[in-house]
DNA sequence: ACTGGAAGCATGAAATATCATGCAATGATC
DNA sequence: GATCATTGCATGATATTTCATGCTTCCAGT
């Protein structure tokens, strides 16, 4: 039935997987916006904006960083970043101050209510974290973790 | 020197592991958009904007999709595919057919040139996926895919 | 010290995206 | 087969994002 010599027209051929499904990047993007969806829900609903609950949690783990640090952590353009600092300043999550060591540099802080805020959604995207792997076989989100640590190390080594 | 009965402050404990450098989604999220950026800088190359790009893949893959299939797949929103879809039409890469099923319903196809187009950048999409793949251990890339696939198939299981 | 260049951030104008809603076609219920 | 709800897509108004560029501060070389 099958004869590959006759039928290569390279879009039905025979043993052609499909190539969407398979592309890694594709996976890698949908599977992370489908993730990622369920909990950003949960960001709107305590009256955050995604980029702003990243900046959040970027600050829960290092306090007093500067905007330039900031940006490509929270996925954020820099410019993008800055407007969205001056919001969240001015709604008291964060503090800006200039860096004495220099003076270019903006260093951005938390306040005590950007902090409560942050530790309440953390302990929150902990518990969806669990809940999201929970629907996976034992084991398997642990790998896929792995994987993507090591993944995401060589992509961002390369700068 | 470490007592851990007394400083407690959950931030700085001593057994803390980072969060966001182990947290999933960050990991999808960042991972997918630096291994992305690379491949769009093609896509941008060759006068396409990412969306395009992607509805274009999804034509490859099926052809004369409706827009709301089409809208997640390309991980667009509905107002926004169309647009994009119109400004494809106008460029001539698609046409849009009414279903006379339902007429409702408008039918994506990809024109000659858009076909042309197509496969270009699917061929392109391979080659870099292939490169990308190529700065992991042997198997990596092959055990990420197929983790990937089963977590994207579980999220989209429960609409 | 002086000059050229780069780093760090801010900002205006233009491009895009989103949200709600509109309209048309279909399906379901009685 | 009239009515009401729903699906599919389009669109206007608004909000967000981006791009280029400006301004300031720092650094390197001279």
């Amino acid at each position: 039935m099958d004869h590959p010599d006759q039928t290569d027209s390279f879009e039905e051929a025979a043993g052609e997987r499909p190539f969407l499904s398979n592309y890694l990047l594709f996976l890698l993007a949908s599977t992370s916006a489908s993730a990622s969806e369920e909990f950003h829900a949960t960001v709107r609903a305590h009256g955050l904006r995604v980029p702003e609950w990243r900046v959040l949690a970027c600050l829960h783990e290092e306090d007093g960083q500067m905007v330039t640090r900031l940006a490509p952590l929270a996925l954020a353009e820099q410019s993008r970043l800055t407007r969205i600092i001056m919001q969240m300043d001015a709604r008291g999550l964060v503090e800006r101050r200039s860096d004495p060591e220099d003076r270019r540099r903006v260093r951005i802080y938390l306040t005590a209510e950007g902090r409560a805020l942050a530790d309440d959604m953390i302990a929150r995207a902990r518990d969806h974290e669990a809940e999201l792997l929970s629907v996976l076989p034992a084991g398997k989100g642990e790998e896929l973790r792995q994987l993507l640590k090591e993944v995401h190390a060589k992509l961002t080594a390369r700068d």
